[in-house]
DNA sequence: TTCCAATGTTGACAGTGTTAACTTCCGCGC
DNA sequence: GCGCGGAAGTTAACACTGTCAACATTGGAA
């Protein structure tokens, strides 16, 4: 964020500034709808200038999806509870953390969910984009080492655990869940029914 | 959709047309990006008449959204299944309603449930954008009078099911869901798991 | 019949993504 | 030291977009 004075004439390391400048542009929340000129601009360059770096638009929302994923997977990673670590405290942990994240930094989760330019392809099936729900498996195998779940297929209840926390933080996120006509305290209700449909 | 030969000058019914070409826009799936000059082309008409009816491209999204709403209430409303009708099959049938929902038109979907453009304060408090909420309340109500289900508050519970049925219809969409991460049905395996967290 | 308001058209403006042609400068081989 | 090739940045242009103002056309009420 250096000023623009005396500034050469190569930025030295133009990518990674785009990339932070449209990430902070994220998260004022004007609907992920960021232009490609005001980035240049923030960055104080020419409107040109991230063609050097990013074939097109789509491209820079592509890795900053990616950069989504491995922040989400961090996140989930670094959850663990200090105390006492039953599974049951664990996986509330990890799912609180996931809506956290999620909620915190909407414009971010969006993007990394939107399949906006058939970026969807390409970034939802990179490993990074599928290691959130790798801790999730994870998780779920040692629950089921420990005996403290139903005997069920472990992948199925992964991609179910997936949806059930997806959901709390889309409609937490786009205001759906703070009214009254879902309680007092929907994500705690939410994840309470799925720690019910898991544990035996 | 009748051809532009001997078009009088006035449409007639400009705005139903307008909605319905956007709405089949939205259908060919290009990320609901649609253009409002490309509908208005569509619809045989000059760039500038959808401002006789729309006061901006927003309050167009906003209608179809509600529209949209109204749809997936309809198809929740009309999921009774045929013969047995025990409450768990009447759950299953109005949750793969939604998600066949989401799925087959997944523009619609995705436009029903982006903030952009502000939009969702005004679509997602309406009365029309909750009643899809109602179905599922009433549903829990009845399953809670006929003893089925583990005493819990309903609000809670049915927000529970939204986020659950929202979730496994977005990583549908986006093709998160046919992975073998998740397994060979993961649409069975996160409504099973719902339901086990439900029933008493 | 006359006239007005609703509806549709044309033309313009600012702003966007993207490309082409040009300029500047770093780092390499000599 | 020196020149030079290519990477990195700039300017100018194109075809678009959403939106608005000014104008044209029309159906229906007075």
């Amino acid at each position: 964020m250096q000023e623009a004075t005396d500034r050469p004439y190569h930025h030295g390391n133009l990518r990674h500034a785009i990339i932070e400048t449209a990430m902070a542009m994220l998260l004022e929340e004007k609907g992920w709808q960021f232009t490609l000129r005001e980035v240049a601009r923030r960055a104080g360059v020419s409107h040109a200038a991230p063609y050097k770096h990013f074939p097109d638009k789509a491209a820079l929302l592509s890795e900053m999806a990616l950069l989504g994923f491995d922040r989400l997977h961090k996140a989930m990673a670094t959850a663990k509870p200090r105390g006492a670590n039953s599974w049951r405290d664990e996986f509330l942990a990890v799912s609180r953390a996931y809506v956290r994240f999620g909620t915190s930094n909407p414009g971010l989760y969006r993007l990394m969910f939107s399949a906006e330019a058939g970026n969807a392809a390409d970034v939802h099936l990179s490993e990074r984009a599928l290691a959130p729900l790798g801790v999730v498996i994870a998780l779920l195998e040692r629950g089921e080492a420990e005996g403290v779940l139903r005997k069920r297929e472990v992948r199925g209840r992964a991609g179910a655990c997936w949806a059930q926390v997806h959901g709390i933080t889309m409609l937490t996120m786009e205001g759906l869940f703070r009214l009254e006509k879902v309680g007092p305290n929907p994500l705690d209700a939410a994840l309470l029914t799925l720690l019910e449909g898991l544990e035996s």
